[in-house]
DNA sequence: GTTGCGATAGTCT
DNA sequence: GACTATCGCAACG
């Protein structure tokens, strides 16, 4: 179902780069996979609506790390929502995974996420698919490099077009265009 | 099918 | 003490 893990390489590279390269890889955790089909861009520095723009906090230090980790926090005192942590160390740069398509574990999925009435829903935003896939805070901080949450190849590649859209649910910088999809797929969240 | 709103807790001012 | 990179339910059409 899946190809090789991305080396360390892959997201020492900016922001911008990464959000669009990441479309089309698989997210693993555990026995659950999915295809990643929509991304955004949080490139900190001058875009003020990245959290990382506030400077290192306890939240924001894996920010300024080394590229290839897990950025995971709470939102709305309820959903958590997953980041990979792109650009050089020092640089702060992440990507938020907003939307999946489900490719493995789609039983375990189900039985985590029992308010979906159809399989888009399984993993159709980024609260949905980290409940889909048994991403927790916990797993702040871990390396996609190696263990049990990692990001691969896909084993047969499929070209597809890229959409790109402002980025969604923000009060700042909210006409950026830095939210990147692929084109009609049917996982991309609403 | 669409719109409006309440829940809920960690983080920063 | 305010704010939040969301979701799902209820009430419409």
């Amino acid at each position: 179902m899946t190809g090789k893990i991305l080396p360390r390489d892959f997201y020492s590279r900016n922001t911008l780069t990464l959000a669009r390269e990441l479309l089309g890889k698989v997210l693993v955790k555990g026995e659950t996979a999915g295809v990643i089909v929509e991304t955004e861009a949080y490139p900190g520095g001058e875009d003020l609506a990245s959290h990382s723009a506030a400077g290192i906090t306890s939240r924001t230090k894996v920010i300024f790390g080394p590229p290839g980790h897990a950025y995971v926090y709470l939102c709305y005192g309820m959903h958590v929502c997953m980041n990979i942590v792109v650009d050089q160390e020092g640089s702060p740069g992440c990507v938020l995974i907003r939307a999946l398509e489900p490719v493995g574990g789609l039983e375990v999925m189900r039985g985590r996420r029992q308010r979906a009435r159809t399989d888009r829903e399984l993993t159709s935003g980024p609260a949905k698919l980290t409940q889909a896939l048994g991403i927790v805070l916990d797993d702040y901080g871990a390396d996609l490099t190696r263990g049990g949450l990692t990001v691969r190849s896909p084993r047969h590649h499929q070209n597809f077009a890229i959409e790109v859209t402002p980025r969604v649910g923000l009060r700042k910088c909210e006409d950026s265009p830095l939210r990147f999809i692929i084109a009609g797929n049917e996982f991309v969240s609403g």
